[in-house]
DNA sequence: TTTAGAGTGGACCGTACAGTCCAGTTCTTG
DNA sequence: CAAGAACTGGACTGTACGGTCCACTCTAAA
Protein backbone atom coordinates (compact mmCIF):
# COMPACT_ATOMS: atom_id res chain seq x y z
CA UNK A 1 0.00 0.00 0.00
CA UNK A 2 2.74 2.14 1.16
CA UNK A 3 4.58 1.42 -1.84
CA UNK A 4 1.92 1.55 -3.93
CA UNK A 5 1.25 5.03 -2.77
CA UNK A 6 5.29 6.06 -3.49
CA UNK A 7 5.36 4.63 -7.08
CA UNK A 8 2.31 6.31 -8.58
CA UNK A 9 3.30 9.60 -6.58
CA UNK A 10 6.57 9.48 -8.72
CA UNK A 11 4.96 8.06 -11.71
CA UNK A 12 1.69 8.93 -11.96
CA UNK A 13 -1.29 6.93 -12.24
CA UNK A 14 -1.21 5.43 -15.56
CA UNK A 15 2.19 5.54 -15.63
CA UNK A 16 2.34 2.64 -12.52
CA UNK A 17 1.25 -0.78 -13.74
CA UNK A 18 0.13 -3.23 -11.72
CA UNK A 19 3.52 -5.62 -12.02
CA UNK A 20 5.70 -2.13 -10.82
CA UNK A 21 3.33 -2.14 -7.63
CA UNK A 22 3.78 -6.08 -7.07
CA UNK A 23 7.53 -6.15 -7.40
CA UNK A 24 7.53 -3.44 -5.25
CA UNK A 25 5.18 -5.13 -2.71
CA UNK A 26 6.91 -8.28 -3.13
CA UNK A 27 3.10 -9.31 -3.93
CA UNK A 28 1.46 -11.64 -6.22
CA UNK A 29 -1.49 -10.94 -8.67
CA UNK A 30 -3.92 -12.90 -6.89
CA UNK A 31 -3.51 -11.14 -3.49
CA UNK A 32 -3.85 -7.74 -5.19
CA UNK A 33 -7.28 -8.66 -7.15
CA UNK A 34 -8.18 -10.62 -3.54
CA UNK A 35 -7.87 -6.88 -1.55
CA UNK A 36 -8.82 -4.84 -4.60
CA UNK A 37 -11.98 -5.03 -7.43
CA UNK A 38 -9.58 -3.33 -9.87
CA UNK A 39 -6.68 -0.76 -10.50
CA UNK A 40 -9.48 1.49 -10.03
CA UNK A 41 -10.14 0.28 -6.42
CA UNK A 42 -6.16 0.34 -5.93
CA UNK A 43 -6.27 3.90 -7.15
CA UNK A 44 -8.74 5.02 -4.73
CA UNK A 45 -7.19 3.15 -1.61
CA UNK A 46 -4.01 5.13 -2.76
CA UNK A 47 -5.72 8.27 -2.74
CA UNK A 48 -7.59 7.36 0.50
CA UNK A 49 -4.42 6.86 2.46
CA UNK A 50 -2.56 9.62 0.66
CA UNK A 51 -5.38 12.24 2.14
CA UNK A 52 -5.16 10.63 5.56
CA UNK A 53 -1.75 11.18 6.18
CA UNK A 54 -1.38 14.42 4.01
CA UNK A 55 -4.08 15.71 5.91
CA UNK A 56 -3.27 14.38 9.25
CA UNK A 57 0.57 16.22 8.59
CA UNK A 58 -1.29 19.70 7.74
CA UNK A 59 -3.18 19.39 10.95
CA UNK A 60 -0.43 18.58 13.43
CA UNK A 61 1.59 21.55 11.45
CA UNK A 62 -1.03 23.96 11.49
CA UNK A 63 -1.96 23.41 15.17
CA UNK A 64 1.00 24.61 16.28
CA UNK A 65 0.62 28.28 14.38
CA UNK A 66 -0.53 31.38 16.64
CA UNK A 67 1.38 34.17 15.46
CA UNK A 68 3.02 35.35 12.06
CA UNK A 69 6.18 33.84 12.35
CA UNK A 70 5.43 30.06 13.34
CA UNK A 71 3.29 30.86 10.01
CA UNK A 72 6.25 31.59 8.11
CA UNK A 73 8.10 29.26 9.80
CA UNK A 74 5.89 26.70 8.75
CA UNK A 75 6.10 28.05 5.20
CA UNK A 76 9.78 27.09 5.70
CA UNK A 77 9.18 23.59 6.27
CA UNK A 78 7.30 23.35 3.11
CA UNK A 79 9.94 24.73 1.62
CA UNK A 80 12.59 22.91 2.84
CA UNK A 81 10.53 19.33 2.65
CA UNK A 82 10.28 20.66 -1.52
CA UNK A 83 14.06 21.25 -1.65
CA UNK A 84 15.11 18.00 0.42
CA UNK A 85 13.27 16.22 -2.38
CA UNK A 86 14.49 18.01 -5.24
CA UNK A 87 11.44 19.10 -6.35
CA UNK A 88 10.77 15.78 -7.66
CA UNK A 89 6.68 15.37 -6.24
CA UNK A 90 4.57 17.88 -5.43
CA UNK A 91 1.60 17.57 -3.20
CA UNK A 92 0.36 14.48 -3.93
CA UNK A 93 -3.46 15.07 -3.91
CA UNK A 94 -2.48 17.80 -6.24
CA UNK A 95 -1.19 15.32 -8.79
CA UNK A 96 -3.43 12.77 -8.36
CA UNK A 97 -6.31 15.15 -8.74
CA UNK A 98 -4.55 17.15 -12.21
CA UNK A 99 -4.46 13.51 -13.79
CA UNK A 100 -7.77 12.32 -12.63
CA UNK A 101 -10.24 15.06 -12.12
CA UNK A 102 -11.58 14.70 -15.89
CA UNK A 103 -10.94 10.94 -16.04
CA UNK A 104 -12.23 8.94 -12.68
CA UNK A 105 -15.47 11.29 -11.55
CA UNK A 106 -15.28 8.97 -8.01
CA UNK A 107 -11.40 10.02 -7.89
CA UNK A 108 -12.63 13.51 -8.34
CA UNK A 109 -14.62 13.56 -5.31
CA UNK A 110 -12.32 11.99 -2.99
CA UNK A 111 -10.09 14.49 -4.09
CA UNK A 112 -11.96 17.16 -3.73
CA UNK A 113 -12.97 16.06 -0.25
CA UNK A 114 -9.24 15.94 0.52
CA UNK A 115 -8.97 19.53 -0.58
CA UNK A 116 -12.12 20.71 1.29
CA UNK A 117 -10.83 18.95 4.45
CA UNK A 118 -6.91 20.59 4.11
CA UNK A 119 -8.76 23.86 3.36
CA UNK A 120 -11.23 23.54 6.35
CA UNK A 121 -8.10 22.92 8.95
CA UNK A 122 -6.48 25.98 7.60
CA UNK A 123 -9.52 27.74 8.41
CA UNK A 124 -9.27 26.64 11.87
CA UNK A 125 -5.65 28.35 12.06
CA UNK A 126 -6.91 31.51 10.17
CA UNK A 127 -9.73 31.71 12.80
CA UNK A 128 -6.97 31.23 15.92
CA UNK A 129 -4.75 33.91 14.30
CA UNK A 130 -8.22 36.52 14.25
CA UNK A 131 -9.11 35.48 17.79
CA UNK A 132 -5.65 36.50 18.63
CA UNK A 133 -6.29 39.50 17.17
CA UNK A 134 -3.57 39.34 14.24
CA UNK A 135 -6.66 39.50 11.49
CA UNK A 136 -9.58 41.73 11.27
CA UNK A 137 -12.33 40.82 13.86
CA UNK A 138 -15.31 39.46 12.56
CA UNK A 139 -13.05 38.70 9.09
CA UNK A 140 -14.81 35.49 7.12
CA UNK A 141 -11.80 33.45 6.94
CA UNK A 142 -13.43 30.56 4.35
CA UNK A 143 -12.57 32.45 1.23
CA UNK A 144 -8.50 32.96 2.65
CA UNK A 145 -8.17 28.97 2.97
CA UNK A 146 -9.43 28.53 -0.26
CA UNK A 147 -6.85 31.05 -1.44
CA UNK A 148 -3.53 29.71 1.07
CA UNK A 149 -4.72 26.26 -0.41
CA UNK A 150 -4.28 27.21 -4.17
CA UNK A 151 -1.36 29.37 -3.76
CA UNK A 152 0.37 25.99 -2.15
CA UNK A 153 -0.78 24.34 -5.32
CA UNK A 154 0.32 26.49 -7.40
CA UNK A 155 3.73 26.95 -5.75
CA UNK A 156 4.17 23.15 -5.78
CA UNK A 157 3.58 22.83 -9.15
CA UNK A 158 5.68 25.43 -10.73
CA UNK A 159 8.23 24.56 -8.13
CA UNK A 160 7.84 21.15 -9.76
CA UNK A 161 8.16 21.92 -12.98
CA UNK A 162 11.47 24.10 -13.16
CA UNK A 163 12.81 22.20 -9.88
CA UNK A 164 13.51 25.15 -8.43
CA UNK A 165 11.96 25.90 -4.91
CA UNK A 166 12.07 29.48 -4.74
CA UNK A 167 9.00 29.46 -6.87
CA UNK A 168 7.59 27.76 -4.29
CA UNK A 169 9.11 30.70 -1.70
CA UNK A 170 7.87 33.44 -3.55
CA UNK A 171 4.52 31.87 -3.66
CA UNK A 172 4.06 31.41 0.30
CA UNK A 173 5.74 34.61 0.85
CA UNK A 174 2.94 36.36 -0.93
CA UNK A 175 0.49 34.51 0.89
CA UNK A 176 2.05 35.54 4.01
CA UNK A 177 1.56 39.17 2.56
CA UNK A 178 -1.66 38.77 1.62
CA UNK A 179 -2.94 37.40 5.08
CA UNK A 180 -0.97 40.28 6.83
CA UNK A 181 -3.18 42.63 4.45
CA UNK A 182 -5.87 41.39 6.27
CA UNK A 183 -4.44 42.27 9.87
CA UNK A 184 -6.72 45.17 12.01
CA UNK A 185 -5.20 48.52 10.73
CA UNK A 186 -3.34 49.77 13.95
CA UNK B 1 -2.64 19.27 -34.70
CA UNK B 2 -5.39 21.60 -32.86
CA UNK B 3 -7.87 18.24 -32.60
CA UNK B 4 -5.05 16.25 -30.81
CA UNK B 5 -3.91 19.34 -28.56
CA UNK B 6 -7.95 18.91 -27.42
CA UNK B 7 -8.13 15.52 -27.13
CA UNK B 8 -4.80 15.83 -24.90
CA UNK B 9 -6.21 18.56 -22.89
CA UNK B 10 -9.10 16.85 -22.19
CA UNK B 11 -8.23 13.64 -21.10
CA UNK B 12 -4.39 13.86 -20.76
CA UNK B 13 -1.18 12.83 -22.67
CA UNK B 14 -1.23 8.66 -21.22
CA UNK B 15 -4.90 8.59 -22.07
CA UNK B 16 -5.01 9.83 -25.37
CA UNK B 17 -4.29 7.27 -27.83
CA UNK B 18 -2.19 7.75 -31.64
CA UNK B 19 -5.68 6.31 -32.72
CA UNK B 20 -7.82 8.55 -31.25
CA UNK B 21 -5.50 11.57 -32.38
CA UNK B 22 -5.60 10.16 -36.27
CA UNK B 23 -9.05 9.35 -36.27
CA UNK B 24 -10.05 13.01 -34.72
CA UNK B 25 -7.74 14.66 -37.40
CA UNK B 26 -8.84 11.78 -40.43
CA UNK B 27 -5.38 10.89 -41.24
CA UNK B 28 -3.49 7.66 -41.30
CA UNK B 29 -0.63 6.67 -39.31
CA UNK B 30 2.22 7.22 -41.50
CA UNK B 31 0.91 10.79 -42.30
CA UNK B 32 1.32 11.03 -38.40
CA UNK B 33 4.81 9.54 -38.51
CA UNK B 34 5.89 11.42 -41.53
CA UNK B 35 5.79 14.48 -39.28
CA UNK B 36 6.55 12.98 -36.00
CA UNK B 37 8.88 10.84 -35.08
CA UNK B 38 7.47 9.10 -32.47
CA UNK B 39 4.74 9.80 -29.81
CA UNK B 40 6.91 12.40 -27.24
CA UNK B 41 7.92 13.98 -30.55
CA UNK B 42 3.74 14.84 -30.94
CA UNK B 43 3.46 15.88 -27.30
CA UNK B 44 6.17 18.27 -27.51
CA UNK B 45 4.71 19.93 -30.64
CA UNK B 46 1.39 19.99 -28.64
CA UNK B 47 3.13 21.59 -25.98
CA UNK B 48 4.46 24.12 -28.22
CA UNK B 49 1.61 24.70 -29.82
CA UNK B 50 -0.29 25.28 -26.74
CA UNK B 51 2.24 27.20 -25.20
CA UNK B 52 2.22 29.85 -28.00
CA UNK B 53 -1.30 30.26 -28.32
CA UNK B 54 -2.17 30.52 -24.61
CA UNK B 55 0.78 32.94 -24.15
CA UNK B 56 -0.21 34.94 -26.99
CA UNK B 57 -3.73 34.77 -24.97
CA UNK B 58 -2.32 36.03 -22.21
CA UNK B 59 -0.13 38.97 -23.61
CA UNK B 60 -3.04 40.43 -25.14
CA UNK B 61 -5.02 40.54 -22.22
CA UNK B 62 -2.50 41.62 -19.61
CA UNK B 63 -1.42 44.55 -22.56
CA UNK B 64 -4.81 46.35 -21.32
CA UNK B 65 -4.35 46.11 -17.78
CA UNK B 66 -3.06 49.13 -16.34
CA UNK B 67 -5.79 50.02 -13.28
CA UNK B 68 -7.09 47.72 -10.23
CA UNK B 69 -10.56 47.74 -12.12
CA UNK B 70 -8.68 46.41 -15.39
CA UNK B 71 -6.87 43.77 -13.22
CA UNK B 72 -10.08 42.54 -11.78
CA UNK B 73 -11.76 42.78 -15.22
CA UNK B 74 -9.18 40.06 -16.38
CA UNK B 75 -9.45 37.93 -13.37
CA UNK B 76 -13.42 37.72 -14.05
CA UNK B 77 -12.72 36.75 -17.79
CA UNK B 78 -10.60 33.60 -15.95
CA UNK B 79 -13.33 32.76 -14.10
CA UNK B 80 -16.05 33.30 -16.87
CA UNK B 81 -13.67 31.01 -19.35
CA UNK B 82 -13.45 28.30 -16.34
CA UNK B 83 -17.57 28.64 -15.92
CA UNK B 84 -18.23 28.70 -19.35
CA UNK B 85 -16.19 25.48 -19.59
CA UNK B 86 -17.81 23.89 -16.64
CA UNK B 87 -14.53 23.51 -14.72
CA UNK B 88 -13.81 20.81 -17.27
CA UNK B 89 -9.96 21.61 -18.03
CA UNK B 90 -8.03 23.55 -16.14
CA UNK B 91 -4.65 25.71 -17.69
CA UNK B 92 -3.30 22.96 -20.64
CA UNK B 93 0.23 24.12 -19.53
CA UNK B 94 -0.74 23.42 -16.04
CA UNK B 95 -2.06 20.05 -16.68
CA UNK B 96 0.76 18.84 -19.04
CA UNK B 97 3.21 20.33 -16.39
CA UNK B 98 1.71 18.29 -13.88
CA UNK B 99 1.56 14.72 -15.82
CA UNK B 100 4.93 15.09 -17.20
CA UNK B 101 7.42 16.81 -15.00
CA UNK B 102 8.33 13.46 -13.64
CA UNK B 103 7.82 11.57 -16.97
CA UNK B 104 9.94 13.82 -19.17
CA UNK B 105 12.87 15.45 -19.02
CA UNK B 106 12.13 17.52 -22.20
CA UNK B 107 8.93 17.99 -21.85
CA UNK B 108 9.70 19.46 -18.72
CA UNK B 109 11.91 21.92 -19.46
CA UNK B 110 9.39 23.18 -22.58
CA UNK B 111 7.02 24.15 -20.15
CA UNK B 112 8.97 25.30 -17.58
CA UNK B 113 9.76 27.93 -20.41
CA UNK B 114 6.21 28.52 -20.84
CA UNK B 115 5.32 29.41 -17.68
CA UNK B 116 8.63 31.69 -17.01
CA UNK B 117 7.09 33.06 -20.52
CA UNK B 118 4.05 33.94 -18.82
CA UNK B 119 5.57 35.14 -15.14
CA UNK B 120 7.80 37.41 -17.61
CA UNK B 121 4.33 39.21 -19.29
CA UNK B 122 2.89 39.11 -15.73
CA UNK B 123 5.80 40.78 -14.68
CA UNK B 124 5.73 43.71 -17.65
CA UNK B 125 2.11 44.25 -16.31
CA UNK B 126 3.37 44.36 -12.76
CA UNK B 127 5.95 47.26 -13.77
CA UNK B 128 3.06 48.98 -16.13
CA UNK B 129 1.12 49.40 -12.64
CA UNK B 130 4.23 50.56 -10.84
CA UNK B 131 4.98 52.88 -12.99
CA UNK B 132 1.76 54.30 -13.27
CA UNK B 133 1.88 54.70 -9.27
CA UNK B 134 0.22 52.19 -8.26
CA UNK B 135 2.49 49.78 -7.20
CA UNK B 136 5.53 51.03 -4.62
CA UNK B 137 8.71 52.57 -6.51
CA UNK B 138 11.29 50.35 -6.57
CA UNK B 139 9.09 47.26 -6.35
CA UNK B 140 10.90 44.16 -7.58
CA UNK B 141 7.83 42.73 -9.48
CA UNK B 142 9.97 39.34 -10.24
CA UNK B 143 8.58 37.56 -7.00
CA UNK B 144 5.02 39.14 -7.02
CA UNK B 145 4.64 37.85 -10.79
CA UNK B 146 5.83 34.06 -9.42
CA UNK B 147 3.17 34.77 -6.91
CA UNK B 148 0.29 35.55 -9.54
CA UNK B 149 0.93 32.59 -11.87
CA UNK B 150 1.16 30.41 -9.08
CA UNK B 151 -1.79 31.74 -7.75
CA UNK B 152 -3.91 31.37 -10.99
CA UNK B 153 -2.95 27.81 -11.53
CA UNK B 154 -3.74 26.46 -7.94
CA UNK B 155 -7.15 28.14 -8.30
CA UNK B 156 -7.65 26.60 -11.41
CA UNK B 157 -6.63 23.18 -10.12
CA UNK B 158 -8.46 23.48 -7.34
CA UNK B 159 -11.80 24.58 -9.55
CA UNK B 160 -11.23 21.50 -11.15
CA UNK B 161 -11.01 18.99 -9.23
CA UNK B 162 -14.30 20.59 -7.19
CA UNK B 163 -15.91 21.74 -10.31
CA UNK B 164 -16.56 25.18 -8.70
CA UNK B 165 -15.47 28.54 -10.42
CA UNK B 166 -15.78 30.06 -7.00
CA UNK B 167 -12.08 28.61 -5.65
CA UNK B 168 -10.47 30.16 -8.70
CA UNK B 169 -12.32 33.53 -8.14
CA UNK B 170 -11.16 33.10 -4.28
CA UNK B 171 -7.49 33.04 -4.88
CA UNK B 172 -8.10 35.66 -7.76
CA UNK B 173 -9.74 37.85 -5.67
CA UNK B 174 -6.98 37.08 -2.81
CA UNK B 175 -3.81 37.91 -5.05
CA UNK B 176 -5.84 41.42 -6.10
CA UNK B 177 -5.36 42.02 -2.39
CA UNK B 178 -2.04 41.19 -1.80
CA UNK B 179 -1.27 43.34 -4.76
CA UNK B 180 -2.80 46.55 -3.55
CA UNK B 181 -1.47 45.49 -0.44
CA UNK B 182 2.04 46.50 -2.62
CA UNK B 183 0.87 50.12 -2.95
CA UNK B 184 2.80 52.89 -1.85
CA UNK B 185 1.30 54.35 1.50
CA UNK B 186 -0.80 56.53 0.82
C1' DT C 1 3.86 9.07 -71.96
C1' DT C 2 7.29 7.55 -69.02
C1' DT C 3 9.50 7.58 -64.63
C1' DA C 4 11.47 8.83 -60.39
C1' DG C 5 10.32 10.26 -55.97
C1' DA C 6 7.65 11.99 -52.41
C1' DG C 7 3.55 11.10 -49.94
C1' DT C 8 -0.30 7.94 -48.25
C1' DG C 9 -3.43 4.12 -46.55
C1' DG C 10 -3.96 0.80 -43.53
C1' DA C 11 -2.71 -4.02 -42.54
C1' DC C 12 0.40 -5.82 -39.59
C1' DC C 13 3.76 -6.74 -35.51
C1' DG C 14 5.71 -7.14 -30.85
C1' DT C 15 4.86 -5.92 -26.40
C1' DA C 16 3.09 -4.64 -22.08
C1' DC C 17 -0.84 -4.20 -19.87
C1' DA C 18 -5.16 -5.33 -16.74
C1' DG C 19 -7.48 -9.01 -15.39
C1' DT C 20 -8.54 -14.49 -14.93
C1' DC C 21 -7.83 -18.95 -13.31
C1' DC C 22 -6.66 -22.98 -10.90
C1' DA C 23 -3.59 -26.09 -8.56
C1' DG C 24 -1.47 -26.04 -4.37
C1' DT C 25 -0.83 -24.39 0.40
C1' DT C 26 -2.06 -22.61 4.75
C1' DC C 27 -5.37 -21.56 8.18
C1' DT C 28 -9.77 -22.68 10.95
C1' DT C 29 -12.93 -25.36 13.21
C1' DG C 30 -15.04 -29.54 14.97
C1' DC D 1 -6.35 -35.16 13.26
C1' DA D 2 -9.62 -34.49 9.38
C1' DA D 3 -12.06 -31.67 6.24
C1' DG D 4 -13.32 -27.79 4.42
C1' DA D 5 -12.65 -22.94 3.78
C1' DA D 6 -9.68 -19.21 2.80
C1' DC D 7 -5.74 -17.61 0.78
C1' DT D 8 -1.64 -17.58 -2.47
C1' DG D 9 1.61 -18.07 -6.52
C1' DG D 10 2.21 -17.31 -10.94
C1' DA D 11 1.13 -18.99 -15.52
C1' DC D 12 -2.06 -17.58 -18.71
C1' DT D 13 -5.37 -14.69 -21.81
C1' DG D 14 -7.38 -11.03 -24.52
C1' DT D 15 -6.58 -6.71 -26.01
C1' DA D 16 -5.11 -2.12 -27.01
C1' DC D 17 -1.24 0.26 -27.67
C1' DG D 18 3.02 2.45 -30.17
C1' DG D 19 5.44 1.72 -34.01
C1' DT D 20 6.78 -0.62 -38.79
C1' DC D 21 6.16 -1.74 -43.41
C1' DC D 22 5.05 -1.97 -48.12
C1' DA D 23 2.07 -1.69 -52.00
C1' DC D 24 -0.08 2.03 -54.02
C1' DT D 25 -1.16 6.94 -55.72
C1' DC D 26 -0.28 11.36 -56.95
C1' DT D 27 2.84 14.98 -58.66
C1' DA D 28 6.01 16.89 -61.78
C1' DA D 29 9.80 17.05 -64.79
C1' DA D 30 11.70 15.43 -69.34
Amino acid sequence: MVGAAGLIERQGVEATSLDQVLAAAEASKSQLYHYFADKQALVRAVIAWQAASLVEGVEEGLSRIDSWASLDAWFETLVAHQQAMDCHVGCPIGSLAAELADTDEAARQDLARAFDSWAAHLRTMLDRLRERGLLTPGLDTEQPAYAVLAMIQGGLLLAKTTRDPERLRAALVAVGGYLRSLAPPS
